[in-house]
DNA sequence: TGTACATCAGTGAACGCGCGTTCACTGATGTAC
DNA sequence: TGTACATCAGTGAACGCGCGTTCACTGATGTAC
């Protein structure tokens, strides 16, 4: 009846909130889980962590700076769900060349786990373009300290060292297989896929990743 | 100084209009083209037609249905810029399985030019996932009354019946085709590959169309 | 151990903005006679 | 050929909305002496 659309505030006794700032981000992080980027609205936060709206401001110098926040801990989800697909397939020893495929596949494999079943998240990681080569910003990273698009090549690197990728094709990969990846995911959660079975996407996303193997 | 964002209202005699629906869905698809569609704002629309906000009513039910219209015209534009590259490869007359061949890739082709040259067109017609299968509104096809999902389609049809493309495999291959080249695009217009060189991204074009041949 | 005070996290009220949409209207057009 | 009238495209004013942001403030905390 008089429920509002989430929790009432949680009842802070004290003035002070004390952990503000975490607050803001997670309650950032909620939204864009839910509904994306544009979901991501600074009124919104405040209220959820029941403070006034430009108490925000004592932690956030702007709207867009939270929002860069909430896409950098998006980033580093993202960078942690591609990490323990690889810790999955390396966990098994297997000899180099094979354990190098199992890599790159597992790569591509936590990149489309992760956008399937975070698609507001995903789609806020990919807000602006500079999750580029150098971007060492520990925040955007997982428990490697790479984000997504560098361990993205350092499994396109050990294809290359175990002799399985020639050394030639090697330069410009990165962008052929994120370019098949990323195109399955939006067809997914943003395409005519959308309302495809988890089964058929779980067999397409494979036969992807082999085109990729077998086309590089 | 006094300048507006644009020209000024089109200075109209008369109080009809004559041509208002044409006019506001004409200034929608110029601001998709330059904004994607979250500029497509109906009442700048109404402005730049030099009309009265409300005036829209008159001929969209809401500012949705004057989007909904702007992307079935970009759907249509996309159409037509891959029926345009298919006629360029299918004018030099090859033995069927080259030609089949080439024009898979010009379907690719056509997309990506289309998603490059204009962007905020290309992302306005992914807006909702309504392109599927049997879309067969004539305002979203091109001349030859296809949309560009059946364009690929069909091209695909054309491996097959060519003997280029097992049977077997063509069963999903229009989503691993699309995957592909969407995903390049998308990474052009929106991310990492933002700032590459034309040069660049044709020959990464050419390499993914590649992947995509083989691959499948 | 106790007190004075600077710091600064959070408050309350208000702003201007542009949006989509509704209302009762006005005035040009095209048709019937 | 001329006039009466229904139609309906466009007007003008206003609405409520939620947003990001600014201002001068209040009150809890931690530190210096």
């Amino acid at each position: 009846m008089n429920s509002k659309k989430k929790l009432p505030p949680p009842a802070r006794k004290t003035f002070r909130h004390g952990d503000l700032r975490r607050a803001l981000l997670e309650a950032g992080i909620n939204l864009a889980r839910e509904g994306g980027p544009q979901a991501v609205v600074l009124r919104e936060a405040t209220r959820s962590a029941g403070v006034a709206p430009n108490a925000a401001y004592r932690h956030f110098s702007s709207h867009n700076d939270l929002l860069q926040a909430v896409r950098a801990a998006a980033l580093s989800s993202l960078a942690l769900a591609i990490e323990a697909e690889i810790a999955k397939v390396q966990r098994r020893k297997a000899p180099p060349p094979d354990s190098a495929r199992a890599t790159l596949r597992a790569v591509g494999t936590g990149y489309l786990k992760f956008a399937l079943t975070e698609r507001g998240l995903f789609r806020t990681a990919f807000l602006t373009p500079d999750l580029v080569e150098d971007d060492l910003d520990a925040a955007k990273t997982g428990k490697s300290g790479l984000n997504p698009f560098q361990l993205l090549n350092s499994a396109l690197d050990m294809l290359v060292s175990t002799g399985v990728l020639p050394q030639e094709r090697r330069p410009g990969a990165e962008y052929l297989a994120w370019s098949a990846v990323h195109g399955l995911a939006f067809l997914v959660i943003d395409g005519p896929l959308n309302s495809a079975s988890e089964k058929d996407i779980r067999a397409l996303s494979e036969r992807l990743l082999l085109m990729v193997e077998n086309g590089l």
